[in-house]
DNA sequence: GATATTCGGAACGGATACGAAACAATTTTG
DNA sequence: CAAAATTGTTTCGTATCCGTTCCGAATATC
């Protein structure tokens, strides 16, 4: 798919502007970073894969999951192949919240 | 323009992970409405105004402004007509700084 | 089996954000 | 012109987030 600078603008302002005004819980972009990356890239999930994948510090992720979890939008499990290990899990509520998310961003490209 | 859920979640995964890769200064999603607010919208931008669009308080808008003035993406001027006011303008920086994270975005939308 | 390595998390200190209330400066209203 | 209203900011207390460093548990290595 092809944008322009314009259109890719528009899009973001759109998306972001209205979850501003919804005054959702806002994640930071690191928390988003993360939730996304559970939602959309293949499983599994690690603390350990997310801080590599996103160049970003093991407990800012742990931090990031703290909040994400609290928030019930993904679920830790142990690892039982490797009890160091915990595996990141998608939730029926991380779903709908990215689902209605989505929908914010389409809005916001129609209106472009 | 028309996405699916899966087009729009992608190209905000792929934006954000970028930019969070790249370690840079991280805007709250209040300062980026106000940015791409007073960069997108027609003049002139007032707090007052930005707080009414988008629904955030007065206070909140001016520490949004704090942040991005330091950072040299915005500047506010005093409005000559009614010194009361503070209008919020543009910057070559802010300008380049958009431009920048367009590019992530489209760049985001051409992977998916 | 003793030692290293790897995993996620805890602890600490500093930076930044927030809402609510109070504020100074200016303009409008009576 | 005095009182009220409007605009943006400051203050205060609180919550959240970050990077760095360190730690305990589990696994791998020798």
């Amino acid at each position: 798919m092809e944008l322009t600078p314009n259109q890719a603008l528009e899009i973001w302002r759109g998306a972001i502007v209205e979850s501003v005004r919804r005054d959702s819980p806002d994640l930071s972009a690191r928390q988003m970073a993360v939730l996304t990356t559970v939602y959309l890239q293949p499983s599994p999930h690690t603390v350990r894969g997310l801080a590599d994948s996103l160049n970003v510090s093991k407990p800012a992720v742990t931090r990031a999951l703290d909040r994400l979890s609290e928030l019930g939008l993904v679920r830790r499990k142990p690892d039982e192949e490797d009890r160091r290990s915990v595996l990141i899990q998608r939730t029926v509520k991380g779903s709908v919240y990215l689902t209605e998310f989505a929908e914010l961003i389409i809005e916001a490209a129609k209106a472009d």
